[in-house]
DNA sequence: CACTTGACCTGTCCGC
DNA sequence: TGCGGACAGGTCAAGT
């Protein structure tokens, strides 16, 4: 669940959920994980309270009391579940089926706070990652130091997003829109979905794109991504997020996932190819090379 | 530097 | 039913 959306969907679920309580403990499997030592996590974390939550592009930061902070990054697979202390999701509770199952043999890191609120951190694929940390060090992490520029900032117009492709200019419009570097936070979702949107084929090298066309792209980008933060992210599973709710995006989907099934524009079935590894849905008639 | 490919992991689905 | 291979919403480290 770890695009933009879905991660700012998470943010401010836990906003709702865990700001001003204190962590009064914490367990986790691998070190890859959770890779900081007892020491930092017992004189930093234990005893610390939330004072605010965070997002950059994908990654999370749960600001802590301490100047410490919880850097969080999802990847492919990765949750955070919030249960209360009755075993039960925060508010919204639809799957009852999933009280009590919680830890499971994807719970990485748990935490626990002082009113017996547990987080669990889960991730199937264990690519991602919790790191604990001094809060003013964050901009310092490489990743922060290259990602490119919030796409739904207000202030981020049209033409400072044609303006970040500059340096991929040989590269598809596709590879170029999922580099974290040029625009923060685009995945495979909304990257083609927008690419759908504009009437853009995936392949198209960047430096043949009008104008017209990146400005088509930044309003379809911005619009797909407020869209899916309205209805909570997308979700294939039986997934809840932090606060209880299932996303629903993709009941909104054009083409991702949809391969022969109908262009709700034009009605050519859609079909899946692979553009810059990975797998790229497009209605074969509004997007042309 | 820009660009592409493989690696990191586990689970699931699809064809034989 | 079993097995092999491809694939899954992301990023890095290598290679050219």
């Amino acid at each position: 669940m770890p695009e933009l959306p879905e991660v700012e969907t998470v943010r401010r679920g836990l906003s709702e959920l865990v700001i001003g309580k204190t962590m009064t403990s914490t367990s986790s499997d691998t070190p890859k994980s959770f890779p900081n030592t007892v020491a930092d996590v017992n004189q930093f974390l234990i005893g610390a309270e939330i004072t605010s939550i965070r997002r950059r592009a994908k990654v999370l930061m749960i600001d802590l009391s301490t100047n410490y902070s919880l850097v969080i990054h999802l990847k492919m697979t990765g949750q955070l579940v919030y249960v209360d202390k009755d075993a039960r999701f925060g508010a919204g509770h639809p799957n009852d089926s999933l009280v009590n199952a919680l830890p499971d043999t994807s719970t990485r890191a748990t935490i626990e706070f002082n009113d017996g609120s547990q987080l669990f951190f889960n991730d199937q694929r264990k690519f991602g990652w919790v790191k604990l940390m001094p809060t003013v060090e964050i901009p310092n992490l490489p990743f922060m130091k290259k990602v490119g520029p919030e796409p739904l900032e207000p202030d981020f117009t049209a033409k400072q997003f044609a303006d970040r492709f500059a340096r991929r200019k040989k590269t598809s419009i596709k590879a170029a829109i999922l580099d974290q570097s040029v625009i923060a936070g685009v995945g495979n979702i909304y990257a083609d979905e927008s690419l759908w949107g504009a009437k853009i084929h995936p392949k198209r090298r960047v430096e043949t794109i009008t104008p017209a066309e990146f400005e088509k792209l930044y309003t379809e980008l911005r619009w797909v991504m407020n869209l899916s933060i309205e209805k909570g992210g997308s979700s294939n599973r039986n997934y809840v997020n932090a606060e209880g709710k299932r996303g629903s995006y993709m009941d909104f989907a054009r083409v991702f996932r949809r391969e022969g099934l109908p262009c709700p524009r034009c009605g050519t079935t859609i079909e899946k190819l692979r553009v810059a590894g990975r797998g790229t849905h497009i209605c074969p008639y509004c997007q042309v090379l």
